[in-house]
DNA sequence: CGTCCCTTGTGAAACGTTTTATTACCCTAT
DNA sequence: ATAGGGTAATAAAACGTTTCACAAGGGACG
């Protein structure tokens, strides 16, 4: 119980019991070199004297620490959520404790926090690199032997494998099923260029209007909206412009659910007066009224995959760079009706 | 760049520069007790020379870490995400390193994580305790000196602060509020009993019904519920009771939402049809058709004032026990109007 | 009986900081 | 010239592990 006094080290058991600080130190990691009764012994007595092993002494001594740093964009958006479920899963099974950090795409938040997970000594780092990382920055970790993994934006040039949905597919395959609905002019809202999944996303959706012989060049391409409010804002643009399109495939279903929310206000109804479509399949959208039509990129698989990578680094084991892409799967729910008799007007309430 | 070889050290610094390591050690900290110029001359070569402080080090001989543990019940409910985000915030701008985990309300889960952090040396713990956790399990870190917060749950005997909304207000205004919409039957859904919140709310919920001569054991109460598919279960269990309620009052935002998708796909229409309130005002449900009636409780405020708490106990000043409630604020919004003309179906599509 | 090996156990040197007590030095006032 | 006082710098002892090299004992085998 509770004495006031200072902690117990393996010393103080070793007088106890009368044997050396080497063998405490060896009998409670269950090394061979130890006799199976002095073990039990040992552990008997570190167990009720309420023994608490001192991780900073074992780090200083091994150099390694059994901690992973975790840095992401925002926990809260519920898909870095779920990757994060992923990841955590797989390390905590491991022994492994997460140090966390939302650099919300500030780069020196992000570079504070790589110093400060330096200091600590982690084992290795997983990270979704902020907007503007310079490869040599994620370059110079891994040159120091600390494995990195990188998930959901790639960076080219860091030497760090990266774990990510096939962006380019995905939206390429939403794009190809808004026009197979016969859509002809569909926007599209969000995702920061910079970020390989901004790209991929970006690129697929033209590629799947050129390959309809569509121009992407006379479609509206809004770029950089991420979140609910900003898709809310996006939306506004594109009902007030010229030639509003009659379907908008969104970076993700935050933006999603934004722009079908200013739609209602605008007396839109979203799905059969504006198809909408998101990423990401977050939790619960498939149950709202009207169901999103997403895709689906398996964002806890992603988690798992990097915590898997992470650990064979972390065995010394090589990894390749060239990780597979996870692949998406489309998932057809409502909100992307073929195109109704144009933008009609309900009186809402 | 990259050398290969072992990681400098403040004595190498030191052997460098001519001086001492502990002038070095000094020097890096901005002690008044080495010149100026000293000083300068330390720090511009650590820099260049790409020093890395070593924390290990620096826990073993200060016995403190510049860390603490966060265990949460899950960090991918919106609600603790937010949370989460006022925590965090504060403590990193204080150079505070955030372990974090996931307790899932598994006792073991959670008590295999705080054992981690006494081992890692955590500053201090913030928890929102897993139900079932037994005060003294929190006691014997307390009298360890180990400042510990709670969050968002309550745990009598624990010997540790903790802050949290007002549920019981809370629930009780947003009852009182459907009771003066004119509702006569109101169902309460979700909340573990186990939890001071859910035992709260619940609370607050009979105590409103009591007040206006409604009789709450002739209500309906389900409890347990914590999720969106939790909710819709629920919502299915209602409707088909002998005597549906007109409205349900919801432990939180995510059992509305599911209890609102149920009552779409059962025909009935949220709001006039059945009326719904949640709870924690999470980000976007006052956007969404019909918008959520709910109550906000300040979930970053929250986070923030525990953490504040946190780093004052750090400092050695004693906390009082008893930290006043975050008031929670009614967000009426639109789907818990009065009646309509009982339970009136609607043709979906 | 001596030699060798195997099993257990040990002493002591790291690991890289922080901090206490002490020294070295210079300046000023007597 | 000497004492006194302040400023800068330092030596060395922790902190609690892990691990390397070695020692002691005990069979087995020649």
């Amino acid at each position: 119980m509770g004495n006031g006094n200072r902690r117990l080290k393996l010393e103080d058991i070793a007088r106890t019991l009368g044997v050396s600080t080497a063998t405490v130190s060896l009998a409670l990691r269950d090394s061979p070199a130890v006799a199976e009764k002095t073990r039990l012994r040992v552990k008997e007595y570190a167990d009720k004297a309420g023994y608490i092993y001192d991780r900073s002494a074992a780090s200083l001594r091994t150099s390694q620490s059994n901690m992973i740093g975790v840095a992401v964009h925002d926990i809260m958006n519920p898909y870095f959520a779920e990757v994060f479920h992923g990841l955590e899963e797989a390390l905590v099974e491991k022994g492994k404790t997460i140090l966390i950090c939302n650099h919300k795409d500030d780069l020196q938040r992000q570079q504070r926090f790589i110093d400060t997970m330096l200091q600590h000594r982690v084992d290795g780092l997983i990270i979704c690199p902020s907007i503007g990382t310079k490869p040599n920055n994620i370059k110079r970790i891994v040159s120091q032997g600390i494995p990195v993994t990188l998930v959901c934006r790639d960076l080219a040039g860091s030497g760090a494998p990266c774990v990510r949905g096939d962006d380019y597919n995905g939206s390429y395959q939403i794009t190809k099923h808004l026009i197979e609905q016969g859509h002809k002019r569909i926007a599209m809202v969000g995702g920061r260029r910079g970020s390989s999944s901004g790209k991929d996303r970006n690129s697929g959706w033209r590629q799947a209007l050129l390959d309809a012989g569509l121009n992407p060049d006379e479609q509206i391409d809004i770029p950089e909206a991420m979140t609910q409010k900003e898709g809310q804002g996006a939306a506004f643009e594109l009902v007030h412009s010229k030639q509003p399109p009659t379907a908008v495939m969104c970076f993700n279903d935050l933006v999603a659910l934004g722009v079908m929310s200013a739609a209602r206000r605008l007396g839109i109804q979203p799905g059969p007066g504006l198809a909408v479509t998101g990423y990401d399949d977050m939790e619960g959208v498939g149950n709202r009224s009207p169901a999103l039509t997403t895709v689906s990129n398996g964002a806890t698989e992603i988690g798992e995959l990097a915590a898997q990578l992470m650990l064979r680094q972390l065995k010394g084991k090589p990894v390749s760079l060239d990780v597979p892409l996870v692949q998406p799967v489309l998932r057809i729910r409502e909100s992307a009706p073929p195109p109704g008799k144009t933008l009609k007007a309900f009186s809402p309430a």
